[in-house]
RNA sequence: GGGCGCGUAGCUCAGUGGGAGAGCGCUCGCUUCACACGCGAGAGGUCGCUGGUUCGAAACCAGCCGCGCCCACCA
């Protein structure tokens, strides 16, 4: 280490990421570490593909959270010594991308259609050109290390290759293709938008009763005259829309409505023939039991219509207007107009039975706000159900795994009752669906046929379309050469939040196994949604987001990742600041632990130190030594599990634990008299060799989770034997450090050392007071003296107290009053402890049924007490 | 309406059959030569309620109360 360098370490006395992790990261990019060879395969190797964030995006929460666990793996992994990849890339985003595009366009006072198709794409290639890049950079700031050399699009041209190619190949099997169905039109965005991009919201509407005349039924003068055919009550908050009413139905067994199944009624205002038929689908306790059938403007209408052959009238358009189906002095309304209106005519005809507020949720657009209008319309889809067999036997057999279980069953249970998806939409920006007209022919293919006259259809596929390719079109399939896909498809573990399991998830599984005949990754690592702390949903509307850039600025990334992981969960969690700042304490410990290490510890030169620190374990090193290393390799175990098995709070809080009770708070105590020797002991330099042998591995450890502060600190190591940390092997657990006979009496000395501390606290005796003392058997660990601030052996005086077989002796200054009612507090204890002993052995059942060590455990726990007891007389 | 889950210290959360835990907060004491983003000690919980299973239940089962998410959504 060279002077300025050690000087930088003797005054930096906290740990400070703001420049640092800048500096840090810039390495790695220019190690070259994180862009891996496309060699080997996918067995050996290991890959995941990042969720595509949006061109438009931001970082958030929730990416952030998803990046740090997939960082702990990826990085868990390349340290393991496995060709590792991270796929990046960004998704298009259409419906995101192109309303951001067009809002920057309007305040120049330019709308979308004035510039025309062509040029708006132009513009937002500009804007993705300009701005596209944000998010990604972000992501440096979290420290993930993703294959930054390798950055896909779902855009860019080899994609678009893939996107064509599935489409084509769906087509000739017959699972694509066109039909007039309901869908979900967003006015704002003049598009069909799928049930996935939906919220409901609570709205107030009125309900009106509506009466319908019934037709006479021919033959029957008398009833005519009698009833006058009678009517119909149908309730509605939507009388506009019966414009477009094609039938009345009631529920087959409403005894009420019995005799007018068959019959017909007459549509007011329009006149139209409306015949009244019987679905059970029509409850009979709500409203007045029977129900107006609009097939052409509401979803569960469109069914029943379909299923009885019932006629579909629109009479709202595209754009929100009535249309020409709607009788002549409705037509060109706005939809609020033509209810109005409609309310109007009908209270004039006496037609309104009764009307009342209601509140109900509707449907609305997630993407532009507005208020759904189910609409039907010509649109292109895709049939699920041949794609969806494969994909739910792959889950149930178990090659693809999902954690947790009800994220599986989530899966599931979507997939069984899976339904045509709805793939166009009436954007521009995207991939314009590869199908191409000319008056009645209909050619599919990424490019148009030979000849003259062919259009392309203007619809674009739903963004899900392309990302449902993901995992193996970013890595060059349809070229099944390309040596990313042979490295590196399938790969590992998707991981992702439990909201696009069937948006996204599903499709992935449905189309890799389809396209490439493989799953597209064996473990779907389903976690939590962060929540804003009062339990809010994080976001931007509401303001309840929290940015983790200014969390990065305030607390360094470290820290953030540290909070993250520690508060995470297969639950949806509250934010907590509190476990990111235990993150900044950690990496601040971390950081001062190690200058304790890195300026004190003796190195005479490189083989010194590995011949040191080979014999960690022998017997013949200090007790505390082997405590420290045996102790590592149980936080090695645990940490690595608990990563592996997608515990990430436990691997988190279990690497805390290890690194500040254990290292910092007890070995590093222990062992500063070693290292900094005294005026009878000399500096023991086996004492260094322990300390930077436990720092190498522990930072290895802990890299994974806190990348920067690591990495910093490995930089300063006096022999390392990698690059970087980043490359460094994972420490794996040596069963034969495993010491337990060092762990108990370091574990006693510990105990005893607290205990006393304990007394001297509640004794009142000073800070700095040092107590005399004896032991009554063998003398403890020279530890418990020097913790304790006790010094055993020489007193000849009466003792005052005892504190687990140790008795302290009368010192000057020490209440003796006080060190009486310490002891009595003991004996307290020690006599509920004997009684509770006692009580349940003296249970026949527990000594019959109990497990045997379960009931050793308790005699031996029994004896121990009594004999203290004794002791204190 | 169907499915899933949650209710543990003041707060945020671990703990899934054998003596209630962490972080933050709180109290007391420390300018102890890595760190006050620190060190030492401590207080604080009928584990939502009621039954049941068990020698033993925070944990397993049933019911109830409260809360959340996902599907399907009554016009």
């Amino acid at each position: 280490m060279d002077a300025e360098r050690r000087k930088a370490l003797e005054t930096t006395t906290r740990w400070e990421p703001g420049e640092v992790e800048q500096r840090v990261f810039e390495r790695w990019m220019e190690g070259g570490w994180f862009h891996p060879p496309a060699e080997g395969t996918p067995e050996a190797n290991y890959s995941i593909a990042i969720p595509p964030p949006n061109v438009t995006g931001a970082l958030h929460m929730g990416h952030a959270l998803n990046g740090t666990i997939q960082d702990v793996l990826i990085r868990l992994h390349r340290m393991q010594g496995r060709n590792t990849m991270w796929i990046l890339g960004t998704d298009h985003a259409g419906i995101a991308t192109q309303s951001v595009v067009e809002k920057e366009l309007a305040a120049q006072g330019v709308l979308r259609t004035e510039l025309g198709r062509d040029q708006f794409i132009a513009k937002v290639w500009e804007w993705r050109h300009l701005h596209g890049n944000t998010i990604v950079e972000q992501y440096k700031r979290l420290g993930a290390s993703c294959d930054y050399e390798r950055e896909r699009f779902t855009l860019d041209e080899g994609y678009v290759t893939a996107v064509y190619r599935v489409f084509a190949e769906l087509y000739s099997k017959g699972y694509i293709y066109r039909d007039n169905y309901m869908v979900n039109w967003d006015p704002g965005l003049q598009s069909a938008i799928s049930d996935l991009e939906l919220e409901d919201r609570e709205v107030t509407d009125t309900l009106y009763q509506i009466a319908y005349p019934l037709e006479a039924v021919r033959g029957h003068e008398a009833e005519e005259a009698a009833a006058d055919a009678g009517e119909l009550v149908v309730a509605t908050v939507r009388p506009e829309t019966m414009l477009a009413v094609t039938a009345i139905a009631v529920n087959p067994r409403d005894d009420r409505y019995r005799d007018v199944v068959g019959r017909h009624a007459i549509l007011p205002l329009v006149g139209r023939r409306l015949p009244v038929i019987a679905d059970e689908y029509v409850k009979t306790d709500f409203g007045t039991g029977a129900l107006k059938i609009t097939p052409g403007h509401d979803p569960n209408d469109f069914e029943i219509g379909r299923m009885h052959g019932l006629e579909e009238v629109s009479v709202i358009g595209e754009d929100g207007l009535i249309t020409e189906n709607a009788p002549e002095r409705f037509r060109g309304m706005t939809v609020t107009q033509a209810r109005e209106a409609v309310v109007a005519e009908l209270r004039e005809q006496g037609l309104i039975r009764g009307e009342e507020p209601y509140t109900h949720d509707v449907p609305f657009s997630h993407r532009s706000g507005e208020r759904i209008e189910p609409l039907i319309s010509l649109q292109w889809f895709c049939r699920m159900n041949e794609l969806a067999e494969p994909a739910v036997r792959v889950v149930t057999e178990g090659r693809v795994r999902i954690i947790p279980d009800g994220a599986r069953r989530q899966y599931l249970n979507w997939m069984e009752r899976i339904r045509p998806w709805c793939i166009s939409r009436q954007l521009w920006w995207g991939h314009r669906l590869p199908v191409w007209y000319r008056g009645d022919e209909t050619y599919v293919g990424e490019h148009p046929p030979e000849g003259e006259g062919w259009e392309q259809e203007s619809d674009v596929l739903d963004t899900w379309f392309s990302s449902a390719l993901w995992p193996f079109a970013t890595l060059g399939w349809p070229d099944t050469d390309a040596p990313e896909f042979t490295a590196f498809f399938p790969t590992d573990v998707m991981v992702t939040a439990r909201d696009i399991i069937n948006l996204w998830v599903a499709r992935m599984i449905m189309t890799s196994l389809e396209f490439t005949g493989k799953v597209p990754f064996s473990d779907v690592y389903v976690h939590s949604v962060i929540q804003a702390p009062d339990g809010r949903r994080m976001s931007k509307s509401l303001g309840t987001g929290i940015d983790p850039l200014d969390e990065i600025e305030v607390h360094g990334a470290d820290a953030l990742r540290f909070g993250l992981l520690a508060m995470s969960s297969t639950q949806d969690v509250r934010y907590s600041e509190a476990r990111v700042q235990q993150g900044r304490d950690l990496a601040n410990k971390m950081w001062n632990a190690s200058r304790l290490i890195l300026l004190n510890a003796q190195v005479a030169d490189a083989a010194a130190v590995r011949a040191a620190a080979a014999k960690v374990a022998a017997d013949d090193v200090p007790v505390e030594d082997r405590w420290i290393a045996s102790r590592l390799q149980r936080a090695i175990t645990s940490v690595t599990e608990s990563i592996e098995r997608y515990d990430f709070a436990h691997a988190a809080l279990d690497l805390y634990d290890f690194f500040w009770s254990e290292l910092c708070d007890w070995y590093l105590e222990i062992v500063k008299a070693r290292l900094y020797g005294d005026d009878d002991e000399p500096v023991d330099s086996a004492a260094s060799a322990t300390l930077l042998w436990t720092l190498e591995r522990v930072l290895a450890l802990a890299h994974p989770l806190m990348p920067f502060v690591t990495e910093e600190v490995y930089s300063y190591l006096p022999v390392s034997e990698s690059e970087a940390l980043a490359v460094h092997p994972f420490p794996e657990p040596d069963p034969d450090l495993i010491d337990e006979g060092a762990e108990a009496e370091i574990g006693a000395a510990i105990e005893l050392t607290r205990a006393l501390r304990r007394w001297r606290d509640l004794a009142g005796v000073p800070a700095a007071q040092v107590l005399s003392a004896r032991a009554n058997g063998s003398d403890p660990h020279e530890l418990v003296g020097r913790l304790a601030r006790v010094e055993f052996g020489s007193g000849h005086g009466e003792a005052i107290a005892t504190v687990e077989g140790v008795e302290l002796l009368e010192t000057e200054g020490v209440d003796p009053d006080a060190a009486r009612a310490r002891i009595e507090e003991r004996r307290a204890k020690l006599r509920s402890e004997v009684e509770r002993g006692e009580r349940k052995l003296g249970n026949e059942g527990f000594v019959a049924k109990a497990p045997a060590d379960v009931v050793d455990e308790e005699r031996r726990k029994l004896e121990a007490y009594r004999a203290e007891l004794d002791e204190l007389g």
